[in-house]
Formats: C-alpha cells, sequence, structure tokens
DNA sequence: CTGACATCTGAATAGTTGTTCATATGTTGG
DNA sequence: CCAACATATGAACAACTATTCAGATGTCAG
C-alpha cells in the first residue's frame, strides 16, 4: 500500500503526516524567513549585485565613481544604495559634496562571497587574483 | 586637495578614476552577474524560501506535503517547483501519480545554509514602506 | 551673495512576478 | 471502460520593482 493518507485540521491531504510535521517544526518563523527573503531579494538584482560587487572590491566608492562601475545612472545608483542603506548592507560617510559608501554587512559579504567563488570563475577578495582576470568589458 | 576629477569615454565625471579602472576590471561579467541575480531571485521569495527550506529538512517530499508544510496551495507550490526545477535547483522522481522533489543543487544548499545560520543578524528597515511597527524585530 | 556641483528624492512609468481559477494530463483501483 | 486522485499548466490579475525625469537639498568656490 501506499504511505497511510491523512488529514491536518485545515483538511488538507498529506501523504507523510510525521515528516511534515517535523519538518514544519523544523522550519524558521515567518519573520525568519521574510527577513531572510528580503536579503536575497536585494542581491537578486543584476543593479544592486554590480554595486555591491564593486564595493566588495573597491572598498570605498562615492556615487559618481559607483555609476561609473555599474554602468548604472546616477539616480538609479543613488536609489540603489538608498535601498540597501535602509537594510544596513552599505554604509555612508559624506566628505564635503560626496558621498562615500562601503559594504558593511558580514553577512551579505560572505553570501556575495560565497555566490561568486561559485559562478563559473573565482573572482573573490581574499582569493590571489594574480593572473586571473574576469571578462567583463 | 581634492582628488583629480577626470572623464572617462562616455563623458561621465569621475573622481578616482584609477580605482574605477580597477574595479571594473575585476567585475564578474555581465553574464556572471545575470545569473548570479538569477540565483539570489529565487531565494528572494518567502514561497520558495519555505519550500527549499522544507526540502532541506525534509529531504525528499510530494507536492500536496510541500503544499502543507508551507501553507500555500498545491498550485502556487507546483508553480514554484517548475520555476526551481528550471533552474535545476530541485530535482523530482515521479511514483506513482505522486511527484517527490528534493533539493538537488549544492551551490543554492549552501547559500541556504550559510543564509540560515544568520537569520536574526539583518534587520531590515523600510523607512519608505513601513508606516508603523509595533511588534517584531 | 551666486552659480556650479554631488547627491538625494518623489512621482510616474514600464516591466516583472506570484497567485488564483479553471482546466489538462496522467495514474490508480474497481 | 470509469471516477477519483495528484500534479501540471495557461491565462488573468494584482502587487511589486527598477528606472527615468524633474526638481530639491546641501556644499563649495569666487
Amino acid at each position: 500500500m501506499v504511505a497511510r493518507e491523512a488529514v491536518d485540521e485545515c483538511g488538507v491531504k498529506l501523504v507523510d503526516p510525521d515528516k511534515v510535521e517535523l519538518v514544519r517544526a523544523a522550519l524558521p518563523s515567518d519573520h525568519d524567513i521574510a527577513e531572510l527573503a528580503d536579503v536575497f531579494s536585494l542581491l537578486g538584482d543584476p543593479g544592486r549585485l554590480r554595486l555591491l560587487t564593486s564595493l566588495l572590491e573597491g572598498g570605498e566608492l562615492c556615487v559618481c565613481d559607483l555609476a561609473a562601475t555599474t554602468a548604472m545612472s546616477e539616480s538609479a545608483v543613488s536609489h540603489a544604495l538608498r535601498l540597501l542603506r535602509a537594510h544596513r548592507v552599505v554604509s555612508v560617510s559624506r566628505r564635503g559634496r560626496m558621498a562615500y559608501y562601503r559594504l558593511d554587512d558580514g553577512h551579505v559579504r560572505m553570501l556575495l562571497d560565497l555566490g561568486l567563488t561559485h559562478t563559473g570563475h573565482t573572482v573573490a577578495v581574499h582569493p590571489e587574483r594574480t593572473a586571473k582576470k574576469a571578462k567583463g568589458q
């Protein structure tokens, strides 16, 4: 026979209720899930990804230089940085009329790093990048 | 003593052209950026995140059980799994009329794992989207 | 002061995305 | 064969998001 079926409180049919209950108990809270999804979403946009990768590589850059490295308009960069700033992913230090941004979140930095090391080639900060050249523009 | 300014081929003003050039050379290609953004985007949805976390925890689950653990409709689950399947993040093995899914991507598994171990670290602040938030955080 | 400059911001727009509803495919048992 | 079932799929819709444009701050030089 197939695994015995069952019905939970909501009337949904289950195949393996024990496992379902086990998994359900092990799942993060909705709040944690939402937070995690938020972080991944921030990394899920090419523009922001180029922005963050630039900061990961350059350490500290002003808005106009970031616009240059990412091929985005300065306005788009500013909007994106505002979002990242709101999530405490980057921090800003203003000097005169410039605003210098830096990556300021260890969690995101690790995710970024791990992500980058697995996309075909290795472009990280820590590894020796001698003779290693991205095929970027 | 302001940093010397310069203008690149496109007429954009730069503050630190050397650094910009260095960063630009180190950035991943557009293709790699798009690919990475794709992966992160897949992890950027609460529903898919619960699905993947369920699979990470349960190992192998059928669609209806996944619907139970994630509190999604079976249709929504199926749609989500189709996306994940298309990106080779999950694999399916059919037995009878059931379809059993499993997490089948080491890269994603690591990102997920790293993300989960840090839940709670990142405090999301939505100044423009959240009117008021009493609880949580 | 004024004008040039770097960045920020709001509103509008265009594109994308997740969900639902209805239906299709394919499987099992009678 | 059939009906019940598990899953898959397509179309439609609502919600969200990233960009652009125009204008607002705030800063520096003269």
